[in-house]
RNA sequence: AGGCACGUACGUCAAUGGUAGACGGCUUCCCUUACAAGGAAGAGGUUGGGGGUUCGAAUCCCUCCGUGCCUACCA
């Protein structure tokens, strides 16, 4: 047998996807349990332009870890991938790739520049499913989808033909955000807040007829020449007499009224606020509410429009501003500057500052769809969210939504399937030819706009399982069993998939919402491009190997986490500690695994125990989505149980040199032990776990559902934690030696012995069955505290000139050591530990010599109490007992 | 401005209202025949401060301090 001392993770990588993926174990049709429950997921599809990022890599560890724990009992399961088409994003990528020869997108027209996209979605869009691969994702490649695909195409212009026919979408002018660098409309949640450094300009507009005027104060001067008000509270007694006036609007010929508006915050500035209702959404309330007109100053491409007067007309906003603030000081009607903070709406793609303008677009009206939405929350208490705090997030809001701006004036992406006849008149179809028949004509222009990505996405969790057609994979996957996401997409994401799937199929989307927490950066930062603070995945992964990197990302859960390479590294360590104890456990394998269950020893019943255990442990904490405690068991069981404990106690069976059926046993149970653990690591670690499995001797089982299929760890049974297997007795006596082997330790090293030295070591208990667990395990025991000889009696008899303690359970320990036993030391040391079972006790006596605690508290805590403090009791005074024989 | 989280060992994080733990780091000793990416034994905490509820609080409530995040139309 040839195994390498470390374990070398690109190895182990190298080979198992790929088979895997070939085999098909990752498809649902891999289950023949024509009954098997069913679990699915559908990846949040990550934008084409995306590569992986940490964020990534943690969800996608997640869902894995599911996906794999229900395949592994027994579930049909299907995990579908897919890319978004991300429109924004990706139109920028193209064009900056345009860019730099020279072009740009308009010299290469619509058609031309979507055929580039699509050419360039074919040659590089595909690195992230690359990257999934590596990350060990066991998704269904056969069921991939791009949200473009002509299937979920189809889908979006049905979602929009029935939601335009119900009249929920519908084509307005209103105010919206307008990026003047992508020349786009942009949904409010596309839109970031920045605080920002600015000024407050204090500006003094006359009133007619009079030697009056009236000062208002304004972050934007330059939309003053839009101004068709100013406008005061109705309540504000300064300026009640300003009622019926006009101002007289400098730097252009125009008169405007006064208007009263509770709007206006007497507190702030002035009191009095100018009004541009074609240039801010406050105003253009305000604009609607008083009958106002708009005027248009500012254009698309945020220059000043000849409606601004000839002194402004062509220039950029800014030097608009600038121009403005020099004029007023001239006219003497700058009445000051201050400086101020306040935030700036910017795009958030590209980060320039958003112009709001009066322009037409398609809506969708959210009022009955947020209905279903917490209709469905407030009845059924669906989905429900893990951790549940996020619940309130979403209801929040949703009760305060606003209509979605859902067209795009871009050209990557679902053109909107509404055409025009010359006429004006407005056609919406499912396609052209369905437009035509509609309209009786074919003389018909489509709307050139595209929809906002999400609104393809919101389809995302049955599009992609073929609706509108009523397809098998719908009626089995749908809904899905648990959306897995970061916090930052509840509402462009979450929120509206619910939505859709109430509105389309009558059934939410997912049962469970899974909201992971943050990676941050060693400093508690949030990784990002631009700080250039992100750890790449990637690189981690070839630094510490992929199975490693998932456990650290599994522990991470739903708390916000700052990276900690030092913890994959001892997750790194853990695997090379799996492999080393496989390696023990195949040293000394043998073809024939007969494994007889009956008349096991202690250890092996312990053991048994241990992994029964901790796979209930396990199995709960996956349902439960704690993911942090599965994790934190598996490796202690493995580390502590398997590998210091049950692999030292079989050791010198399964090393012996003699082929007795005593060593055979000892060996085939070893590997069963190990064998099973594999499995219960399976979801986390799938490489290093299908390595090692693959290398058992022996034909392994598969789970029912997948006999016949090509033996993968991934499709053999995941261990249950079987209740009757769990023996209390095994584990109360196996922890009587190891509490016993660790007292001697204890002994050894503060006695200063060396760990060469061999030591008698004498127990005593009046209990006769302890005195037989001891017996029972004398060799295994001697071996591990490298005892000379190992004696057990009803009473201790031992020399003066010994070390001693008091067990578990009362049993009492003294390790002779005449001639290397300092007495002070020993003395001291026996002191320092009955002072600490002796402040143990006073903590416990206060509590029980408290009237209400024993009245109050539950009689089996008190009793527990009491036992407690009978067993601290009998230890110490045994304790004083020995350090007064000490001499 | 509101809302929501969070603050536990040197670091990163755990702990249904019931004995505050893990991993890394640190100290001492060991290259013992699976593994030095290992083994053995240790040290280290008034759970951010203060108050309250309770028999009992890291946990629930109030308040202050500190740190994040989200939402919002204060020109």
């Amino acid at each position: 047998m040839d195994i390498p001392k470390q374990y070398d993770p690109k190895q182990a990588e190298q080979h198992h996807y790929e088979r895997w993926e070939k085999s098909g174990a990752f498809a649902p049709e891999i289950n023949k349990d024509p009954n098997a429950p069913v679990f699915s997921i559908v990846i949040p599809p990550p934008n084409v332009t995306g590569s992986l990022h940490m964020g990534h890599a943690l969800q996608h560890t997640l869902m894995d870890v599911m996906t794999r724990h229900k395949r592994m009992s027994g579930f049909r399961t299907l995990w579908l991938p897919g890319v978004d088409h991300a429109g924004i994003s990706t139109q920028l990528v193209v064009s900056r790739a345009l860019k730099k020869e020279g072009k740009t997108r308009h010299d290469l027209g619509r058609e031309k520049f979507v055929e580039r996209v699509w050419q360039w979605k074919h040659e590089s869009g595909n690195q992230i499913t690359l990257q999934m691969r590596r990350e060990g994702a066991s998704v269904d490649w056969s069921r991939e989808r791009f949200t473009m695909d002509e299937d979920l195409s189809r889908a979006v212009r049905e979602e929009f033909v029935r939601l335009y026919d119900e009249g929920w979408i519908y084509r307005g002018k209103r105010i919206v955000n307008w990026c003047p660098t992508d020349q786009t409309v942009l949904s409010d949640l596309e839109v970031e807040k920045l605080p920002q450094a600015g000024k407050l300009y204090y500006l003094k507009y006359p009133i007619k007829n009079s030697d009056r005027h009236v000062t208002v104060a304004t972050t934007r001067p330059e939309t003053m020449l839009g101004d068709t008000a100013v406008a005061v509270n109705p309540n504000d007694e300064r300026y009640g007499d300003l009622k019926g006036q006009t101002v007289l609007l400098p730097l252009t010929d125009r008169e405007i009224p006064v208007v009263f508006d509770e709007y206006v915050d007497p507190e702030f500035g002035t009191g009095v606020v100018k009004i541009t209702p074609a240039h801010d959404p406050n105003d253009y309330e305000v604009g609607l509410r008083h009958d106002l007109p708009q005027v248009v100053v500012i254009d698309p491409q945020a220059k000043m429009t000849p409606e601004a007067g000839v002194a402004f007309a062509g220039l950029d906003r800014y030097q608009a501003r600038e121009r403005v603030v020099e004029e007023f000081e001239r006219l003497g009607l700058l009445e000051k500057v201050v400086d101020y903070e306040f935030s700036i709406s910017k795009c958030e793609r590209c980060k320039t500052v958003i112009e709001p303008l009066i322009s037409t677009q398609w809506f969708m009206k959210m009022d009955q769809l947020r209905d279903l939405a917490l209709d469905l929350m407030a009845q059924s208490h669906k989905p429900r969210f893990v951790p549940e705090s996020y619940e309130r997030v979403y209801t929040n809001w949703l009760e305060n939504l606003r209509d979605w701006t859902i067209s795009r004036q871009l050209w990557w992406g679902h053109q909107i399937p509404a055409w025009y006849t010359k006429d004006g008149e407005v056609i919406v179809a499912r396609s052209e030819a369905e437009a035509r028949e509609r309209a009786g004509t074919s003389d018909l222009t489509q709307d050139p706009d595209v929809l906002d990505t999400w609104f393809s996405s919101a389809l995302w969790p049955f599009s992609t399982l073929g609706w509108p057609n009523e397809t098998d994979d719908v009626k089995t996957f749908y809904p899905t069993s648990v959306l897995v996401t970061a916090r930052d997409i509840i509402f462009l994401w979450v929120s509206r998939m619910v939505m859709m799937g109430m509105k389309f199929i009558g059934k939410e989307p997912f049962a469970d919402v899974f909201v992971t927490g943050t990676v941050l950066d060693s400093q508690g930062q949030r990784m990002s491009k631009t700080k250039m603070n992100g750890v790449d995945p990637l690189e981690v992964f070839d630094k510490f190997g992929v199975d490693a990197t998932r456990l650290t990302l599994a522990q991470v859960g739903s708390t916000d986490t700052r990276w900690n390479e030092k913890q994959v590294e001892s997750y790194r360590n853990f695997a090379n500690k799996i492999w080393n104890a496989a390696r023990f456990s195949l040293l000394y394998s043998e073809p024939q695994m007969a494994i007889k269950e009956t008349d096991l020893e202690l250890r092996d019943r312990w053991i048994r125990s241990r992994l029964n255990r901790t796979a209930r442990e396990v199995n709960a904490a996956l349902e439960a989505y704690e993911f942090h405690a599965a994790v934190q068991t598996l490796y202690h069981f493995f580390w502590d149980d398997f590998c210091d404990w049950y692999i030292e106690l079989v050791k010198a069976d399964v090393t012996a040199e003699e082929d007795t059926p005593r060593r055979a046993e000892a060996r085939s149970r070893l590997l069963s032990v190990l064998e099973q653990a594999l499995r219960l690591l399976h979801p986390f670690m799938p490489y290093i776990t299908e390595e090692l499995w693959q290398r058992l001797p022996g034909a392994k089982q598969l789970h029912p559902a997948y006999q016949g299929a090509e033996p993968t760890i991934m499709l053999s049974a995941y261990p249950e934690g079987r209740e009757e297997l769990i023996d209390e007795a095994a584990e109360a006596e196996m922890a009587a030696i190891i509490d016993l082997i660790s007292r001697v330790r204890n002994i050894r090293s503060e006695m200063n012995i060396k760990p060469g030295e061999r030591v008698p070591v004498m127990i005593a208990s009046p209990d006769p069955k302890l005195r037989a667990v001891f017996a029972s395990a004398k060799d295994q025991i001697s071996r591990l505290v490298r005892a000379s000889e190992v004696s057990i009696s009803e009473n201790l008899e031992a020399p003066k000139a010994s070390a001693r303690a008091v067990l578990l359970g009362g049993a009492e320990l003294a390790v002779p050591l005449e001639g290397l036993i300092d007495f002070e030391q020993e003395r001291q040391r026996l002191n320092r530990e009955q002072q600490k079972l002796q402040a143990e006790a006073t903590k416990l006596e206060a509590q029980l010599g408290n009237p209400n605690f024993v009245e109050r508290a539950p009689a089996e805590r008190v009793n527990e109490l009491r036992a407690r403090i009978a067993d601290i009791a009998q230890r110490s005074s045994q304790l004083r007992q020995t350090v007064e024989n000490l001499q």
